[in-house]
DNA sequence: ATAGTAAATATTGTCTACAATATAAGACAA
DNA sequence: TTGTCTTATATTGTAGACAATATTTACTAT
């Protein structure tokens, strides 16, 4: 077994990404370095270039001589993110329906399938939904072969919403009927109807976004 | 008038971002830190922080230990941003159809109405058709509201964008053509009717991409 | 001559110290 | 008491030196 070797800036960025995605560090705190070094055992140096990273996130923002802050979330801005992973997630289903191979579809389909036993299991309500969820989409995203959208989407994009679902804790209320826009998603790209697929997965995140919209009102 | 104060990081990452951009400093050569920073007469640490910039701009790749590199420009990779844009500011002119005030729309018109005389004074071929374009898509962009949106349209992608036209050099052999469809769209967005802007768009940027696969079998 | 190995060099990663700027605390006047 | 200015403190920005890793060069054996 190779020794995982790699920089200390790296390791610090995906410990402080953990506290700020899980809220161990708030929305809006200030990010105070020399503090920030003391507890992870390093110098500044290498942890301000843990926090360009964060910052190329856009998990925190940066003020030249004034210092680092936690982004905080809102309802505005989560219905942004939506709109944009509904163009592009629709994207990625188009064009995973035109490039997946069928190995890489049979597997999407045994995901989908094991989902279905684990909701008969838990009744729904359970975290392994979410993390379902997100399963489901990166494959799709990966499968797009679109290495500039599989950046996009599953790098900055997705660390945001597993932050609001976090920290928001808004528990799609409505797990088999997501269930089953997958399924609907699931069969267009097995008969590599890329239109039908985009189609699908833009009204499918529609759906999720009128959830939140939904949930908005109710507080 | 205020001095205008920043860091050095920020100063000498816009440098090295025009250089990289216009191809002073080639596709896949190598950033040597203690050159760079002698050439700018700062020290390597801002001088990292610059380059963690255009890393996320994904300009440049780092590897640990080893070093950053320029990226190579492809077709390929072309393509991808262009399937990307097609998508994205699809739902740009859609939102701007839906959101810009009286005002911005009658800016977008008077910048097309700028562009038209330019268009017949200098027979088209000229650089400002380039810059144009882009002034016409970003106003487009903007007129979004979708912060987030703008961002990953205006900042990083365009920056590469900007890098193939500079490098590439396919010039668009067709300005009367795409000035019609920005009328088009113009017109879509004038009469707030979002569908069709979006529609336009897509189909604008396709053409643009179409030109793009055409230019790349002739060579 | 070539392949492989060991020493030498160069480059990146990290740390410490200092300078510049911003924030907080305290003194004074209204 | 409140607001403003001055001073003190804390924090960020930058520089330079050292450590760790990678690359190049030189050498040896086949």
């Amino acid at each position: 077994m190779q020794e995982e070797t790699t920089t200390l800036a790296n390791k610090v960025c995906k410990l402080i990404l953990k506290d700020i995605i899980t809220g161990a560090i708030g929305q809006g705190q200030k990010l105070n370095e020399p503090e920030l070094a003391r507890i992870h055992g390093i110098s500044r140096g290498p942890l301000r270039e843990a926090m360009g990273r964060l910052e190329a996130m856009r998990l925190i923002t940066r003020v030249p001589n004034v210092g680092a802050h936690v982004v905080k979330l809102s309802y505005d801005a989560l219905l942004e993110i939506y709109q944009i992973r509904e163009s592009l997630e629709g994207l990625a289903a188009r064009l995973a329906a035109e490039t997946m191979t069928g190995e890489e579809k049979l597997a999407l389909r045994a995901l989908l399938t094991s989902h279905h036993k684990h909701l008969l299991d838990t009744q729904g309500q359970s975290y392994f939904q979410q993390e379902g969820d997100v399963d489901f989409h990166y494959r799709i995203i990966h499968g797009s072969k679109n290495q500039r959208l599989i950046d996009m989407l599953a790098g900055d994009l997705y660390q945001l919403v597993r932050m609001y679902r976090y920290q928001f804790s808004w528990s799609s209320n409505r797990p088999h009927q997501a269930l089953k826009e997958h399924d609907q998603i699931c069969s267009a790209i097995e008969e590599s109807d890329g239109e039908l697929a985009e189609w699908l997965m833009k009204r499918h995140i529609n759906n999720a976004r009128n959830n939140i919209l939904a949930s908005m009102n109710n507080q």
